[in-house]
DNA sequence: AGATTGTTGAAAAACGGTTTCAATTTGACT
DNA sequence: AGTCAAATTGAAACCGTTTTTCAACAATCT
């Protein structure tokens, strides 16, 4: 049976990653294929954790181990899909890497982890020159700014 | 017995920071005297984590927990002696905090974990004006590039 | 359909880091 | 120098995140 209306993840898109992971030997499985969907439905620029991912997908109904998201995540991550962050806090964050070049950065409270995204496009120029010049071949760039948010300011610090 | 060539860590140096840590009603101990050492006789901009340290002053001969590097680590961060670098990895590193601006940035390879450090001074610029402009506190900006350093990228990739 | 190879989920393990707690050390005050 | 309260320590237990192991399962190839 087929649809004129495709749905959030068209068919077209299905294909494009089906051809994309065999080209390399891998498949195409139920499970990659709602963890992109996740990350497609996703605002621009917003990011998740692999705890976040499987929550979202055990209450939508489907049924995935923590593993197989780990190992998703990596996967996508060197397949280029995917965008790994590392903004302290004591776990990763993934987010769609987007075709363009990476312009937008994070500014993040160190007590309570909440971050804000800002757009500058001046690092990239950056980075590409510095890999460069050290002969490394750039994959990402992430200009972080630690910092306390307004909210937590008030707060003391503890010993 | 005194000497005109103080060592390392001098005594001057010695009672500047027991005097910065009882102002705060904190206490100079043997360990964080040693483990300040570490930093103090490392090459500029370079970096350890809590483990290298522990390694480091077990060698020596000192008798050390981890759990009080950590301690030490964390208070010595919020001092301001110390900086706290993210440099994906899952482990956080330290570096001495020089006096002046941060204005010394990494590029990472994400194969290896080498690490080049390079210089760039117009990162601090859009650091603090993000931060102001969102009314957060500016701690620290940390620019990464995530890169495959030259000597890795002959290797492949595994899935 | 059958063979081959990649993929999965559950459980166990590894890993970096933190917390707990009794024993010890430090700094302040006689 | 001696006493005392408070800070600090190390060992062990613990925690959350991520990785590995392994037998069962599913996608692709012939």
């Amino acid at each position: 049976m087929s649809s004129n209306f495709p749905p959030a993840t068209s068919s077209r898109n299905l294909e494009q990653l089906k051809t994309l992971l065999n080209q390399e030997g891998f498949r195409l499985t139920r499970q990659r294929q709602k963890i992109l969907e996740i990350f497609r439905s996703l605002p621009e620029g917003d990011h998740l954790g692999a705890e976040e991912i499987y929550q979202t997908l055990t209450n939508a109904g489907e049924t995935i181990g923590i593993s197989t998201i780990y190992r998703a995540l990596h996967l996508m991550v060197n397949m280029g899909l995917l965008r790994e962050l590392d903004l302290a806090e004591g776990r990763k964050l993934y987010e769609l890497a987007t075709p363009s070049v990476h312009e937008h950065h994070h500014l993040v409270c160190v007590q309570c982890g909440a971050v804000q995204e800002f757009e500058e496009t001046s690092m990239a120029t950056v980075g590409v020159q510095e890999a460069e010049r050290h002969g490394f071949a750039l994959l990402n760039c992430q200009f972080t700014v630690y910092a306390v948010c307004p909210t937590c300011q008030g707060q003391l610090r503890s010993p």
